[in-house]
RNA sequence: GGGGGAAUACUCAAGCGGCCAACGAGGUCAGACUGUAAAUCUGAUGGCCACGCCUUCGCAGGUUCGAAUCCUGCUUCCCCCA
């Protein structure tokens, strides 16, 4: 069902193997088995742990979906008992361990954002589970005891939480164990992962060398940023999800460190490298919006992107009022309320003095004019007022107002 | 089994009897400015129809005119020795 592939398309497929990967381990394992002509099987583990994926997971799916037009096999393994450990992974904290139900809720989310990145009818997906739970106490054990202790500390996250005096759980050292053992499972041929998976995916060729299979080569995408420069993180909120509606996604994107633009456009962008040096060498905010444009053209559709962008430019560039603005219902029937009080009431401040705060610095306004009156009273009426907090809250609401003094 | 530490607001982290709704940093939010929800600067950041009132410093008690700060017990976590 293969034909084996001319030298030239090997060239080629190394390339693609190489273009933007961090690690490579090793090249010249990757050229033999490149030179058997087969499609490879290229490994990749999702952690069902969050339930959704961002731009970072993005870059590496789509290193896979190049993969994948030249050919090669990607077998997608959704680590649901390997979530159930937890996650060892730099988070400085112990990762709640998930519950089967959890999981099973993350993967459906988790299956229908990957397809907007690859195409899923040509991928092999696996759950780990499929192995490990027929796995008994005997062959857990004889799993553990290929690996040593010194071998696992030997990982710099271990290290850093042992400098820091923070807790490692014993079942923590079987998670790289775990993601290894996968490898033999499936027969991979290749992992990819980011950065921080390095560690997980050797083992994967130690424990494949010990069983006898040709060990994987192993090769690494960077890991972006976040929008702020920092690492990119749920907790920071600086992720842009691979769901996010348009105009937020475009939004988000357009908040981007200008220092991240080259790297962004380079890994999540398909723009010849060209075009992006010409874009990048150009207006900054030209480049950014092309930028939050593409993404936002691929994740979703080049229409929609560039609704996204109109809307964007429209109102925070010429600082119009958004269109869609919704009608609030008066929240507290019959009674008049303070403004501030009637702004948090409606939800567009989190708690009334948060909304005094707010109206204390000039970011409410009313009908355009920012109200500093915090004794200005409102009760609900006949007529339509446009409630303004800060540069993102509109709101519409029927009002008619009892006192100004 | 023995010994030593630690628990403070979203996070990190000060405070060690009154001047504490609690230093500082980050984050977040807002204002100004602009090239944008970048950068920079400034301010705010427990709750409450609020010039005052209420509730916070792991939990429960106690000492005191007065406690995040002292005492007792409990819970959780970390480290070292065995």
């Amino acid at each position: 069902m293969t034909t084996a592939k001319p030298a030239q398309g090997r060239q080629a497929d190394l390339v693609a193997f190489a273009r933007n990967t961090v690690d490579l381990i090793n090249e010249k394992e990757l050229l033999e088995l490149l030179s058997e002509g087969r499609p490879l099987r290229v490994k990749f583990g999702m952690d069902p742990s969050s339930p959704d994926l961002h731009v970072g997971h993005m870059v590496q799916l789509l290193k896979l979906r190049e993969l994948q037009e030249l050919g090669h096999q990607i077998v997608l393994i959704v680590g649901d008992a390997t979530a159930m450990v937890g996650d060892p992974t730099g988070k400085n904290k112990l990762r709640p361990q998930l519950s089967r139900e959890d999981v099973e809720r993350n993967l459906e989310t988790y299956t229908d954002q990957a397809r907007l990145v690859l195409d899923l009818e040509r991928t092999e997906i696996r759950r780990n589970s499929e192995w490990f739970d027929k796995m008994d106490f005997t062959e857990l054990l004889k799993l553990a005891s290929r690996m040593t202790v010194a071998q696992m500390v030997e990982r710099d996250t271990f290290q850093k939480r042992m400098k820091a005096n923070e807790p490692i759980g014993i079942h923590e050292f079987l998670y790289p164990l775990m993601q290894g053992w996968d490898s033999v499972q499936v027969r991979a041929d290749a992992e990819l992962g980011g950065t921080d998976q390095l560690f997980n995916n050797l083992v994967g060729r130690t424990l494949q060398g010990q069983v006898g299979q040709r060990p994987q080569v192993v090769f690494t995408g960077p890991l972006i940023n976040g929008l702020d420069g920092r690492k990119m993180s749920k907790s920071y909120e600086n992720s842009v999800s691979l769901t996010d509606p348009a105009n937020e996604m475009f939004g988000k994107l357009m908040s981007l460190d200008d220092e991240s633009m080259e790297e962004w456009f380079r890994l999540l962008t398909q723009l010849p490298d060209e075009e992006r040096q010409t874009v990048l060498a150009g207006h900054p905010r030209e480049a950014k919006a092309r930028l939050a444009e593409e993404i936002t053209a691929f994740l979703h559709s080049p229409d929609a992107a560039k609704e996204a962008r109109a809307a964007f430019d429209s109102q925070f560039r010429d600082k119009n009022v958004p269109e869609d603005i919704p009608l609030l219902e008066w929240p507290a029937q019959g009674e008049e309320l303070p403004l501030f009080l009637l702004v948090a009431k409606l939800g567009l401040a989190q708690t009334s003095s948060d909304a005094r705060r707010l109206q204390k610095q000039g970011a409410i306004r009313v009908n355009g004019e920012p109200e500093l009156n915090d004794k200005r009273r409102f009760a609900t009426g006949e007529t339509e007022v446009l409630l303004q907090v800060g540069k993102r809250r509109f709101a519409r609401v029927l009002i008619s107002e009892v006192t100004s003094s």
